[in-house]
DNA sequence: AATGAATGAGCTTTCATTCAT
DNA sequence: GATGAATGAAAGCTCATTCAT
């Protein structure tokens, strides 16, 4: 993700340039063709690469698809990392529902990809082992806004009843399970706009419960 | 032409069984090595029946696979039935758990062959359609569920202030979730026991904020 | 081809009708869809016959398809069998023309099939053996044209020095050639009529030379 | 990207190397078997290439084929280049004898091929479109044959009488048909001496009517 | 490093033939 | 005899991977 200033005028080093283009060729082509259906010949060429240039930075096909879904996975976390500077401001759902917007965007995108993986089991075997090493996984997510309703929960803005492990994990299946049934039954060209109301209904219903116990009419009123 | 009663006592009609055993046969080889690495070789040999034989009974590979799919999609929505004559009686919490424990039961059987039609674009294409026209789909699931919970709300077990569709698509996100999870992180073979805690979690989540206003504890007492 | 009167009412024994309609039905076939491309379901389904059906009239599929070749084969020199009749009948150009007609009609039909002999070796070789120990071919066609020109020698109707063997090959030759350029080029659906008026200036560019000395015109005028 | 000039003393490019070795290989196997024997794969192991090689050179089995047939019916009207030369040169009958022994040749190398067409519509389907964009086809060598003739006719060695386009046609038709017969009765060993005596003597009942009036002896003479 | 022609194992599918009923 | 489900060898074709250039 670091772009070093390329010794040469007009690129980076080529060999970065090819490994960058094979990827992002790679995830292009996966985005709309799916995981059993894209050859390594689709991909060179997308990549406007010879076919030999892939084994140079890949160990084998399987090795470049990891590399795509680690490219997919990697650049969520972030966007989750402002959520701790909004503890006390706005409304507790409008907060919410600002991460679930980005944590959707997110599952939106790499729902495909990673569920085809169990198309393949020994290469979800090394998904696994990759993201295990790298302690990737949904848990960070939960683990964010998990903090985050605790903070809140200091603040007296939720319920001290509310488990912030279960509702931030409520909260990631909504978006994911969102994702996922658009794309399984519209094929990703289902009305964004549905799911964001789903979004935004899933997060409203979690909040009626957790507001501070004289508050719950309160919260609902505000929205 | 005519289907004379088979001589073997211990059979139906050989044809069916062959046409059984394929698709049981497929359904165990896609269990343990996903639908890309899974070859008609490889079925024909596991359900014991000559490679062409899986041509007789369906038109083609996809077929096939179409059946399986039909087969594990099929047999869930019965479980709910009995949810209905739960109305008033137990508790809330303990009626949704009790779905929710089929619901998860089913997702996780089916969400890795489902999961990995993402890797064939055209094949998930056929079975979106069946599926389409067979109005399968979680719609139904999610419908039971918020019938259920609109009768509850009707006896004052359950907050009017819960939006029933929103709440059962929760717990159904919560359930598919967990068990692709499962699948993912650890093989199918997680911690089945974690996964069934997860869910009550998740049920509570949900109940402690649908709960009739000055019974929220108690509900949560009762557990 | 004979028929005789069957015991029962409504049919001859039912053993022939299957061969018949087998060998009707891949008569058929063959004629739309090129010998390469007939499967033995195909002829049986055409044929309203049981599959197995074929093996016990016929040792192989090549046995039957030898059967259909003879069947075409054979059904020729029964036109020409009236030219003797023709001698000094008419004019020679007239009697020649009527015969190539027959001739052509035969070629037509049964080029394509002949022909595809020659994708299988080893059938063109059962097919040459078979027609060689019925002393089939060309040959007796040849030979009965040329009687009936040697005839038409005697009355001085053709000039002695042609050559009755060559003229009548060369005769059909170009009616075979005719038959095989039209399917060939125009899928046998070309223009019938402008096949037949090559034939009757090929028996004319023939018949110019071989008329007797002083009615080489004549004949011509005749046309 | 570059090709350089390869190394091995031996061979031009090796690519160019393995089409034509696919060819001439299918070319052995397709006289040797028929078009309807011959697999991908024997081709591949006579050519000693790889069967995937095939594809890299042509789109599917039906293209190499074409590209045998293309192959082989393209050589020939070189052979006829030389007969406009020929006008009042020797006798028309010498110089339409040789002609026909070229025709014959030919006839008798693609006859098997061309003729095996007729077992697979489809490929005689392509074979035709390719004939009709090159017009190619027989309509060639006839025009150059009824050329040299009406140029004879100019001459006065052949009789204004005659009609150069039919004439040609039957002469034609005489060799493919001769050829033809050589391989369907004799598997394409059979006496190719007589069958040049039969095509001398075609030639020769053509031309005992086409001789010029004042000198055919006759039977000339009258015409 | 980069290329892409070449490889060949392995895929899905077809089809002549058999055989229990 | 008649049936058609079942067989399995073999077909055409694909594609991840290698390697000479």
């Amino acid at each position: 993700m670091a772009k070093p200033a390329g010794a040469r005028v007009n690129s980076r080093s080529p060999a970065l340039d090819q490994k960058e283009k094979l990827i992002s060729a790679t995830e292009r082509l996966l985005s709309s063709q799916g995981l059993g259906c894209v050859t390594t010949r689709d991909i060179a060429r997308a990549a406007k690469v010879a076919e030999g240039a892939l084994y140079h930075h890949f160990g084998d096909k399987a090795e470049l698809i990891l590399s795509v879904v680690l490219h997919q996975l990697g650049d969520f976390p972030d966007v989750l990392q402002s959520l701790p500077l909004q503890v006390g401001q706005n409304t507790v759902q409008k907060n919410l529902e600002r991460v679930l917007e980005s944590a959707f965007a997110f599952h939106f995108r790499m729902a495909p990809l990673v569920c085809s993986l169990f198309a393949d089991q020994e290469l979800l075997a090394r998904v696994r082992n990759m993201m295990n090493e790298r302690s990737m996984g949904p848990a960070r997510s939960t683990s964010v806004i998990s903090a985050y309703l605790r903070a809140e929960q200091q603040l007296g803005r939720v319920t001290p009843a509310a488990e912030p492990e279960t509702v931030a994990g409520l909260m990631l299946a909504a978006s994911f399970n969102t994702a996922l049934c658009d794309h399984f039954f519209h094929g990703g060209s289902g009305g964004q706009a549905k799911a964001h109301r789903q979004l935004r209904e899933a997060v409203r219903a979690l909040v009626v419960g957790l507001g501070p116990k004289d508050e719950g009419k309160r919260t609902r009123e505000k929205r």
